[in-house]
DNA sequence: GTCTATACGGCGATAGAC
DNA sequence: GTCTATCGCCGTATAGAC
């Protein structure tokens, strides 16, 4: 599908190598056809967008739905093996300065954040800790994006934050009926 | 200064935007001669990265020595005020597919991060609660990013993340010989 | 409706003229 | 040093084949 291709295109060259022509030669057809689809490059990426943003927003409302109990944990895991953690940052980089693109971001985004908050809010999760929802959700969404930013960039990571982070959440959302550590839990 | 037209354009219209004919048009002359002194995009990328990066370290260094005793709120405000929070960002996303660039950003990245090291082991911060200094350092320079990418994005923000963060810094370096809140410090 | 062919102006990059 | 000419990409628009 031409979408596959436009995903595959952004992850491994940046959304500045999607073309007509580099899409065309990706699915064997024509330019031409390509942009019968997609009339302007903007309607490719946000076909794009859209097509991403639903399926991870799929994923993310089956994970919640089961395991209840530990919202937080479940984004924070969302956040790190959505693939899109690259490609959903070239999706906010394109949506930095094109309008229309922009537009779609905001509205994907604001709708996973609302299935976000609400299963934090039914947790009341960070209620001891007096951390509001938003901003839980704000971080578990933010950091592993910064992560792969950064590794993106070529800097040097340890993974010492993620242990950090894990930590952190373990002190806000105590593991209770999860695999045992060191000791089961009683209930 | 050429160099000043490419931060503006970038800011303002994004990377992909930065084209010899439009800097050109910025300072009044011919896309030749930008071309003349920066023979790739990528060389003009790659200088416009190190004289940003190379001022706001030289800021970043003016201000810890200047209050050695709070390292990690001086970061926290440094990382919030680089205008280049917008353009580092804009870099970032530059240096993701270029790899010219990746290295040149990876390059001053890892010199301002030993600064910033440097300053957080010299005051011990985060010992209390055992954070290592580098996942401090990538949190107080990693949100404010992100909350620039969202921003950028289109998302609607509370601005209550900041408040939130505030109160961790605080937390893990007291206020101590800063200007009074409630009461006044005693020493 | 689907799809191809083609033309236009703008781009980065190169070579080379003044 | 400064600038022009040129080449092969690109997005986009359009005309038209089936």
């Amino acid at each position: 599908m031409m979408l596959d291709t436009v995903e595959r295109l952004m992850a491994t060259e940046g959304y500045a190598s999607v073309s007509y022509r580099a899409v065309a030669a990706g699915v064997g057809v024509t330019a031409g056809l390509v942009q019968y689809y997609f009339p302007t490059l903007d309607e490719l990426f946000e076909a794009a967008v859209r097509r991403r943003a639903d399926e991870n927003l799929e994923r993310l409302v089956a994970a919640l739905a089961a395991r209840p109990d530990e919202p937080l944990h479940v984004l924070w895991e969302a956040s790190q093996d959505e693939a899109s953690s690259v490609l959903m940052t070239e999706f906010l980089a394109l949506g930095n300065h094109r309008k229309t693109i922009r537009a779609v971001i905001a509205e994907v985004s604001e709708r996973a954040r609302q299935v976000q908050l609400a299963a934090l809010k039914a947790a009341g999760t960070g209620r001891a800790r007096r951390i509001p929802p938003e901003d839980l959700a704000f971080l578990v969404n933010g950091i592993p994006k910064i992560e792969a930013l950064e590794v993106g960039a070529g800097l040097a990571t340890t993974g010492s934050i993620r242990k950090t982070c894990l930590r952190f959440l373990d002190e806000l959302e105590p593991p209770r009926r999860r695999a045992p550590r060191s000791r089961p839990a009683k209930g």
